[in-house]
DNA sequence: ATATATAGTTACCTTTTGGTATGTACAGTA
DNA sequence: TACTGTACATACCAAAAGGTAACTATATAT
């Protein structure tokens, strides 16, 4: 899995949220705690389905978040977060707060359905 | 310059610090106050003078560094933090702590040649 | 037999990002 | 006259990231 040569622990850290919608799955799942597929869709709107799963899947493949698998038919599969996608809330809080101030200064209109909390 | 439809705060801080070379300019810039092009590709071995220059544009343009020219031969530029620059310190650490973490407990190597203070 | 619901997968394409190598400008110095 | 130091710019290429559209699987209900 991780194997680069990283220069710094930041860039360790920005290559396993820095996907386009790490962000936005990761805050959901600090709101709601438990997460399937077809509520995630619902909640991120313009997500696909395939970038959908393939975030989940690094995540999930970095130990960020947790997949559990009901075997039924229909499916059901339940996403988490792990200790280690726990410890990441602090650090998109500040990075949501800091992208607020600087929207407001620089009068930037961000197309955000969801609020801080 | 920004106007994407982020679909959250934190897509705007992700693209304003989420180049390759930005964290750790920014953490020199944060150490040190004022660098030149020239000290910076010292601290940074690995990176090539087109990327500096092109990660210290757009931050530049981003509202996040400030870039002062002196008019001599041969010339002299200095770079420093804007007041939105500085304010992105404890993310910055936050990130790096978070990373240190998560590398001491996957065992991944950073082969980082600079401290967090 | 057909449709439903859920959670995907796959092939293909476009855009973005990052990297290599080389060229520019210009006063001062040997 | 050629070389140095500083701070770039530019053309070109390769790799990574993201997106679209269509296809899959299976028990249950109609």
């Amino acid at each position: 899995m991780i194997n680069f040569p990283f220069n710094c622990p930041f860039e360790l850290t920005l290559e396993l949220i820095g996907g386009k919608w790490k962000g936005l799955i990761l805050w959901h799942l600090h709101d709601k705690k438990v997460l399937r597929n077809g509520e995630m869709l619902r909640l991120i709107p313009r997500i696909t389905q395939k970038m959908l799963t393939q975030q989940l899947r690094e995540m999930e493949e970095n130990g960020l978040i947790r997949r559990v698998i009901y075997e039924q038919v229909p499916p059901k599969v339940e996403y988490s977060l792990t200790p280690h996608g726990e410890a990441i809330r602090p650090i998109l809080e500040m990075m949501i707060d800091w992208g607020v101030e600087y929207a407001r200064d620089k009068n930037i209109v961000i197309a955000c359905t969801q609020e801080k909390d």
